[in-house]
RNA sequence: GGGUAGGUGACGGAGUGGUCAAACGUACCAGACUGUAAAUCUGGCGGUCUUAGACCUACGGAGGUUCGAACCCUCCCCUGCCCA
């Protein structure tokens, strides 16, 4: 009865590891669609340096949830939850595998495990806390927190600004602590079988793909992308992507070419480890090692091994 | 050859007799994370020991002064700059 579930397949990994390159080899076996669970890759015009896959591979397997809004729009999880869900469930109608590919986690582990149904985000408030916090300090919030919600200010560090600012949020607008809310949540994996497979490669070789692909962004003129998208503007989650915040900065004349690309290159090495961080702590992934010079077919392979045993 | 400034942990850079395994920054490592998440935040960072702590090895090298030295003295080595 419970295998009569229909199955779900995520690839997930840090940054630069061959997610995308492995997933295309892994739908065609599979007869799958991709559907992208990545937060900068949603916006149009932002190709170059979110390493978006090309349009000749987008037309050989489906991908989803690439370029479907513009880079002024602001997007969340929440949204990413929403489309992704209809996006499953009419794969599976037509027969298909969905194959969710990318490396934003919190995406991720809301869509399997679901998100709790809060208010979104409300800039007003939120100019108004963080002005507050910048008049009396970070302290004068985390009291108030604290007594509002002692639960979620156990949690959370008196420094993280943006969470327990998100935690007033929440508190100011339905009156019921966040942390209350948090628990009420359902995610897909109580409805289909969900297997998630992690990519992995040694540290160094990872970094030396990351340092590789940063070169190849600003040879295929990663600046003039920037240069382009400014001028449409960018929301507040667009414009701190990577590869684009640091030359933002370039292109304000803040510093030299060769330090934003010194700047991307270890801003990217550090998402990579956070990345992991996060991935590490999902005990349900089954981790795949690629080996340093491995084809993208080949890992596609040790893939599909992993998911047809069991 | 003469003069001068210096040599500190992965790097930059404080420290000029005890409270120094050595500020601070960076790199690096590790962690947290549910509506901005490619964001935000935290911890560690000479070695050994299970933490408090203890011990060992350390501030270019070798000696010395001192109860005690990264800090003072002597000699040596090296580097930058200036004059020859």
């Amino acid at each position: 009865m419970l295998d009569m579930k229909e199955i779900v397949v995520f690839l997930v990994g840090p940054t630069a590891v061959g997610k995308s390159e492995a997933a295309v080899e892994l739908a065609l076996a599979i007869n799958a669609e991709i559907i992208s669970c990545d937060s900068m890759q949603v916006y149009q015009g932002m190709d170059i340096g979110t390493a978006k896959p090309g349009k000749d591979i987008r037309k050989r397997i489906p991908h989803h949830l690439i370029d479907i809004i513009k880079p002024k729009v602001e997007f969340s999880c929440a949204d990413f939850c929403q489309r992704s869900k209809v996006l499953i469930a009419g794969i599976i109608k037509n027969g298909k595998i969905p194959l969710l590919v990318g490396g934003s986690g919190l995406y991720i582990k809301t869509l399997v495990d679901g998100l709790f149904s809060g208010p979104s985000r409300d800039q007003k408030l939120r100019n108004r806390l963080t002005r507050q916090a910048e008049l009396y300090g970070n302290q004068y919030l985390y009291q108030k927190l604290k007594q509002l919600d002692p639960v979620s200010a156990v949690k959370i560090h008196p420094n993280d600004r943006r969470r327990i600012i998100r935690s007033l949020e929440v508190y100011e607008k339905v009156k019921i602590p966040i942390s209350r809310l948090k628990p009420l949540k359902e995610g897909i994996s109580s409805q289909y079988k969900v297997r998630i497979i992690g990519l992995d490669r040694d540290r160094k070789d990872l970094y030396n793909r990351i340092d590789q692909r940063v070169d190849k962004m600003l040879e295929h003129n990663l600046v003039d992308e920037v240069r382009g998208l400014i001028k449409k503007g960018l929301s507040l989650t667009a414009q701190q992507a990577l590869g684009y915040k640091e030359v933002i900065g370039y292109l304000n004349g803040r510093y030299g070419l060769k330090e934003a690309e010194r700047l991307v290159k270890r801003n990217t090495r550090h998402f990579a480890k956070r990345q992991l961080s996060w991935f590490r702590h999902e005990k349900r992934i089954e981790w795949v090692k690629i080996d340093k010079n491995e084809t993208a077919g080949r890992t596609a392979e040790k893939v599909l091994k992993l998911l047809s045993e069991s």
